[in-house]
DNA sequence: GTAGCGTGCTTGACATGTCAAACAAACTGC
DNA sequence: GCAGTTTGTTTGACATGTCAAGCACGCTAC
């Protein structure tokens, strides 16, 4: 009853696999060597920088990076320990914490930054033409939306047996 | 100097990386409840049952799936407790090892491919049609030939700093 | 044959991620 | 108000990945 995967599709699905291990491979290590940080580091700090004065809830920034909470409270630990972040809390609700940036991680953030967007080019944009953009492009959007409808962000994920 | 990504870019870039964040959770999760396996342990698997014997040196499938050797030595410790794989001694060389699938790793994999490969159409492959599958396939080619190309597989990783 | 180096694998310490339990503040109904 | 539940976060135990030694066998030159 199974249909298995043609040649086509497994040529696709394999080289997709490879390719996301590599690619992901070349870039966390650009950016630990040129930066050193993490991806996760990088995460967290550019979601911080765009909010409204470079403070979050931690469940907002949570969500918006698809994180557990209990990942990122830990995350948050160590990149306070290592002067990036500070933790706060939050004015409108006695149980909410706040991630701000400080001034270092800013700093660290703005310098990543520039050397990051170089590696991605390097090694993912810069390789492909106008039309290889598109084209990932709209297949992203269409497997994101497939996934994000099946799954709905916020409420807890399907079961196999409830 | 720095060229930043263009609106088109940087859409594909981070539809991307939601993409490769959502389909790897999602499949993921459909392995562990279907099968019981991690990614990992199918991986693994996946590549012994396809040697010849369903055996393998560690150090062969080590370079096949891209791991370190220490990570596949812990992971085959692991799974060998669980009595998916079992370890032998090469018979040519005195230091080497090898995994070789048991019955029941079979029977596992067996199992879980028919699932695995329908849980990848749901998500992934049946979600594009066969334009998306060819366009990808090629954008994943030239990725991978320019990542292969720059970073050698086996030789030591280019450095910053020497 | 044996010293010295390279190779193949294992191990241990540590970083990071996950899951479930613990907590404290905020709602809710009475 | 105040018991019971819900919500936001933290914590601890544990699984998994990484890096640097460690170890044992194989190879080469003398």
């Amino acid at each position: 009853m199974t249909r298995w995967l043609t040649d086509a599709e497994m040529h696709t699905w394999l080289g997709y696999r490879r390719m996301r291990a590599l690619l992901d491979l070349q870039l966390t290590r650009d950016l630990g060597a040129d930066s050193g940080l993490s991806d996760a580091d990088y995460d967290v700090l550019t979601s911080v920088s765009s909010a409204p004065g470079r403070q979050l809830r931690l469940g907002e920034l949570a969500a918006s990076i698809r994180w557990s909470t209990s990942r990122l409270s830990h995350q948050v630990t160590r990149m306070a320990q290592r002067g990036l972040v500070a933790r706060g809390d939050s004015p409108d609700d006695g149980r909410g914490a706040t991630v701000a940036l400080t001034d270092a991680g800013w700093a660290t953030l703005q310098a990543a930054a520039v050397h990051h967007v170089a590696s991605v080019r390097r090694h993912f944009i810069d390789v492909l033409d106008e039309q290889d953009v598109a084209d990932l492009g709209r297949i992203a959007d269409k497997v994101l939306a497939h996934l994000t409808e099946a799954t709905p962000p916020t409420p807890p994920r399907r079961r196999r047996s409830p």
